[in-house]
DNA sequence: AGCTCTTATGAATCATTGA
DNA sequence: GTCAATGATTCATAAGAGC
């Protein structure tokens, strides 16, 4: 299977149209969060932010699959004191765009970012957004289990009786079925709170999207082959992650500087990867479109 | 000084109009989440939810010190495959009513309810919304802080005994007083995640607020001999965690059956405290109002 | 007294069945 | 059709039992 990764340039507003309808099984990203100050990276104006948010999102709904999932990673700053709404908003906005608001998922930065300020506590999660297209999307729960506490091993051994007679309340033909079900999990279903460290990068930007979390997604959303989009590429996280995964991927960026470095990153893999003698995963790499 | 603990009941629309104002340092309260099923308690439509809730945390707005703070736990359920959004709503419109949304905590639920769904994972956290009249609201940090990790403690432990010997050579240097710096750094400031159990109660009713949550809430917000309020009191764990902490409070109840329960509860707790001979911090309970 | 092992159950959600 | 009730699924915690 040849893996593509395509790093473009340009505002995803205008480079998306490039992209088929109903071709991508994943968004995930993090946007520019919306800031009072209007010079920083991709400063948007709270009260202008869904209003920009809305024309991209529109492309979003038109290239994924009916079957896939659009990840949103976004957290409201603080503005004169209180929480900001736009983020809120923004939700209420999308649903009224035609996309579900399926779940919200929590970040739990465990190593957030040190302070002290007089009125509120180090802000230490984030929300995961999730949105759909319809309500039968692709979901591959069993590639993010995760090893069961102490408390399993032991249950394990020994079925207790309510199991027992929980399952007895079965069909009887199933009962058998369902033991084996029992002994062979040691593994267990995560839950809607994802705890991962932000990966402190000494290098000239803030990396915050820790490599995990487009993994943890990706595993969870699509298949092997399939297309993960990053409207919001910055440098490089999500369509590294994925080309790691063997998924195809569409990274767009609009700064020089963040461009430059997703595509030296996509060169530094294919190094990597032709050293570790597996160069024939990726064939093309660039300036590949999906149309 | 005495606590007083006052179990009120009916509609705390209707009893809320007996406090007075600017009287309360904090309200903290687990509303009945809104449900597409009428017939369960307190069951209110999410459609009308908003419209429901508006007028009695007006009332909340009004007995609420200039200096106090509103905490809303509360989480948005399921409905028909997408997540209710009642509670972005309520959010803005209480805003609009004049709350400043300061802050928003998380609950992690670390014991949360199991199950598995073709499409979601177990939902473990809800909304802890703070909500203040004033952005110079009381807040005892201190209160709250949390044990070091253990590299933490090994690194304090070394730094202490290098300190503690050279102590001991200079004492009149004033070198001693940096080591007692140190020595209050054994503790850290919380984040805006809390990590609680829910307490499951063998009891008849569910009792799923923790101890914990509103003893955290009470220590950072109140001090002793403070006014707590819980306008939808439950089976009175606000009244007796404040009572234990030496803050009065006023809990108000609809349900007779919970009414009781939390009636049972004080004098349950009286009983406790005449045996631990500290009955004198004890003087009033049960209908003894503010005004 | 201090272990280990057992058991009950909870602000859940979905599919199915019945009205 | 729509809507309401019922059953099945599932895991972390703590109380209780056993040793």
């Amino acid at each position: 299977m040849a893996v593509i990764t395509n790093i473009l340039k340009g505002d995803c507003l205008d480079r998306l149209t490039e992209v088929k309808d109903n071709s991508v099984d994943l968004i995930i990203t993090s946007p520019p969060y919306a800031d009072s100050r209007v010079k920083t990276y991709g400063g948007i104006n709270p009260e202008k932010y869904v209003e920009w948010f809305l024309p991209r999102s529109q492309q979003f709904l038109r290239v994924l699959k009916p079957s896939g999932t659009f990840i949103l990673n976004i957290k409201e700053k603080v503005v004169n004191g209180e929480r900001s709404t736009y983020v809120l908003e923004l939700i209420l906005a999308l649903r009224k765009q035609g996309w579900l608001w399926t779940e919200e998922f929590i970040w739990h930065k465990k190593n957030s970012y040190p302070g002290k300020w007089p009125n509120r506590f180090r802000d230490s999660w984030e929300r995961l957004l999730q949105f759909n297209k319809t309500k039968s999307f692709f979901m591959n729960q069993e590639a993010v289990m995760v090893p069961m506490g102490d408390w399993a091993q032991t249950r394990l051994k020994n079925l207790s009786l309510i199991d027992l007679g929980r399952d007895e309340s079965k069909v009887k033909s199933g009962f058998g079925k369902k033991v084996a079900n029992w002994l062979s999990r040691s593994k267990a279903y995560p839950t809607n709170v994802l705890h991962m460290a932000t990966e402190t990068n000494n290098k000239n930007h803030s990396a915050v999207f820790p490599e995990a979390l487009p993994e943890w997604f990706i595993k969870l959303f699509t298949k092997t082959g399939g297309w993960v989009l990053d409207p919001f590429l910055g440098s490089g996280t999500t369509t590294r992650v994925a080309s790691r995964m063997g998924r195809n991927s569409i990274g767009i960026e609009i700064l020089e500087e963040y461009y430059r470095a997703a595509l030296r990153d996509v060169n530094r893999l294919d190094d990597k990867l032709v050293d570790n003698q597996v160069y024939e995963q990726i064939t093309q790499v660039r300036h590949i479109y999906v149309r």
